[in-house]
DNA sequence: CAATATTTGCAACACTGTTGCATTTGCAAC
DNA sequence: GTTGCAAATGCAACAGTGTTGCAAATATTG
């Protein structure tokens, strides 16, 4: 069990109050948070911070960074970085929890010509088991 | 090939020129338009009406919606809609424009039992080929 | 402890989308 | 064609989300 302040001198970040409270706020939670969500769950915390930190956990790949379907941005704690990397994500759209697959991620497809690919995401949408049967009770 | 004025009066709503307009830009546009590429393509059209007019081809089902990468939803005429599931996308993370990749999207991945796939997407982000030339000179 | 590169807090800003309200307009009934 | 009215528009003001610039504070290194 390595404590929230070796995971961030592990990943090469200045260990800072702030960032040890938002990473273990997202750690903590049952579901991604958003900017807003921290907010209320750090009410010390500046604004301005909070987005800036949450960058960094996500360059630093101690959080991931995903868009809901409201256009908001939110975020959850990735322990180790390589983990997610190696699945695709299913987000629900009913609970808004985000379930990693066991799967690999598709090879990327040829792109045109002159093109670099920085980053791929196979994103996957739909409903869970939990509100599927709820849904169809 | 029935006009737009027949589609919108099919569709149950009023035929103005703005919602003409608009949904002739999303017909003839070769990837789903933000809020903002519309008002570049309609110089005249008001800000706020351009919002309701979306909203209005949304609900009488002349368009789609849906959020991008970037957390802004873009609108694509709903015959399109089809089309561009059939391939994947990629965003260039410096000038913002999406294109429109040859090859299929990879096959979705096993879900656990229960689950639902309600849509995927293959999103690749990097640099096009005219912003890495610029940015490599 | 001292040096310094990062990080923070704050103000100001940009972008996306919404609401309220007075005016205009599409359309149906006459 | 004229009239009436519900619906759509234009405008201003606002809310939410995210960014940038810069001076002050602070985490690390030695
Ligand atoms: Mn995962
Ligand atoms: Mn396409
Ligand atoms: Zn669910
Ligand atoms: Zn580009």
């Amino acid at each position: 069990m390595s404590s929230t302040i070796d995971l961030l001198r592990t990943s090469g970040v200045k260990v800072t109050p702030g960032r040890v409270r938002v990473y273990e706020a997202l750690a903590a939670a049952a579901q991604p948070l958003s900017h807003a969500d921290l907010e209320a769950r750090l009410p010390d915390a500046d604004r301005v911070t909070l987005y800036r930190v949450l960058d960094t956990l996500v360059v630093c790949g101690l959080a991931m960074k995903a868009v809901d379907a409201r256009g908001v941005f939110r975020f959850s704690a990735s322990g180790a970085q390589s983990e997610h990397r190696r699945h695709a994500h299913f987000r629900c759209t009913d609970c808004g929890r985000v379930f990693c697959l066991k799967d690999a991620p598709p090879p990327p497809p040829k792109l045109p010509r002159g093109f670099r690919l920085a980053d791929a995401e196979y994103d996957l949408r739909g409903t869970c088991a939990n509100c599927a049967r709820a849904h169809h009770k």
